[in-house]
DNA sequence: CAGTGGTCTAGACCACATA
DNA sequence: ATGTGGTCTAGACCACTGT
């Protein structure tokens, strides 16, 4: 479907793209500059120049002011990794989700938690357990603290009917968040809430979010080893 | 240091990205058009042109042809996880590294990985087996598996001043890579290997490359679920 | 039809690096 | 001084959408 004719921006690119997949410029070697794109293709310079600055954001080339572009050596595997909504991820694999809300409160911030949303000991903070079922088999263990400043209404809502996730993204503005992935053992209540044993791997996952003001939320979630993957691709 | 006067497209950008992490345009809402910011910051189109198609390239918007732009819900937390060289990995956090190798050896293919490698089973490959120590302790356990006819010289190297990675990025063209991440127990030689527990928690990376040609290497990557920790941010 | 984004041009001025 | 990239302009034509 895409027309006979690409792009004039277009094909200088996938002229640069395939020189590099097939080796034509090594990594670190100079590629040909803006006028030689310009004479060879016949086009004029802000149209190489948009195909090498697209290249650049893509990571493929490196671009010196006063000296030339060169080629990228991909020297790091990057890929966006996607966490999405536990909901969104098991219903697109079209298995059933349910949500089992084991606890949903107020609570004082305890100083680890405190700590992670930027509140003093003992501020009030909203706190929720909840499991994730993806066709009555236990996915996850969603331990989640909230910022009461950030989603003041967020214990109003019927957690076996929407996800955290889905709340804060609607009463919320994510600016930034923060995550890292760990293998460990779940504890002994994430153990028996995911019915799994005491010393069964999982993949943990804690992430931090935050506006533009301050934390949002700080969230744990469990996932028996054996049931869930992360999984990414990196394609130039 | 930046200068005082910010380049317009910067200036239209960054107007654009404040409202959107203050709300003024909440997800899915309409945003100004080219010409109405054309009018409001006195630039040419192709300078307002330029704010919006990067804004588009990060994400934060979505535009659609004859309609308009339109704030994007952030309703994916994605970020770019980089899976690097342990080697530099390690002397980034200023300790040594020190490669002990277990096997280097060519040999016949078994029917998984001739699978993951599009070799038939029986053929040759080469295969090695790492174990990477960050000051002295086991951090990763590194089995690959790579094409012969992508890296024919792949066993010439020694294997304790220089890592497949290395190699590999120097001898071939990567195209294409995908990977996943699970947590499980390691295998018993791999717990001997790593000196670790028959049923510690492990980080397994594992992950395939692929030149333009076809498959390039197979790795599985175990660490120890109390030494290493993947980590990513996310922010507009 | 009018409004939107998609793209291109032919020139221009600047900052920077190298010789 | 020359060559490189960084950026901007004022106009243009097109494809697409909705009324």
């Amino acid at each position: 479907m895409p027309p006979a004719t690409a792009a004039p921006y277009q094909r200088v690119k996938q002229y640069l793209k395939q020189g590099l997949a097939r080796g034509r410029w090594a990594a670190g070697a100079l590629m040909p500059s803006e006028a030689e794109l310009v004479a060879r293709f016949e086009v004029s310079r802000m149209t190489v120049n948009r195909a090498l600055r697209e290249l650049q954001s893509e990571g493929l080339v490196e671009r010196v002011q006063g000296v030339g572009t060169f080629a990228r050596s991909l020297d790091a595997v990057s890929s966006t990794l996607t966490i999405s909504d536990v909901h969104e991820e098991i219903l697109s694999r079209g298995h059933s989700h349910e949500a089992r809300v084991h606890l949903a409160r107020e609570e004082e911030a305890s100083v680890s938690v405190a700590a992670q949303l930027s509140l003093t000991p003992g501020e009030r903070v909203f706190h929720t357990r909840i499991v994730h079922l993806e066709n009555g088999v236990a996915l996850q263990c969603e331990d989640r603290w909230v910022n009461p400043a950030e989603a003041p209404d967020y214990l109003q809502h019927d957690f076996t009917q929407v996800t955290p996730t889905q709340i804060l993204f609607a009463s919320t503005q994510l600016w930034r968040a923060v995550y890292h992935i760990e293998a460990s053992r779940p504890t002994r209540l994430e153990a028996r809430l995911l019915g799994i044993a005491a010393n069964a791997p999982c993949l943990v996952v804690v992430r931090r979010t935050f506006s533009r003001i301050g934390p949002i939320t700080a969230v744990r979630l469990v996932h028996p080893g054996d049931r869930y993957m992360l999984q990414g691709e990196f394609a130039p």
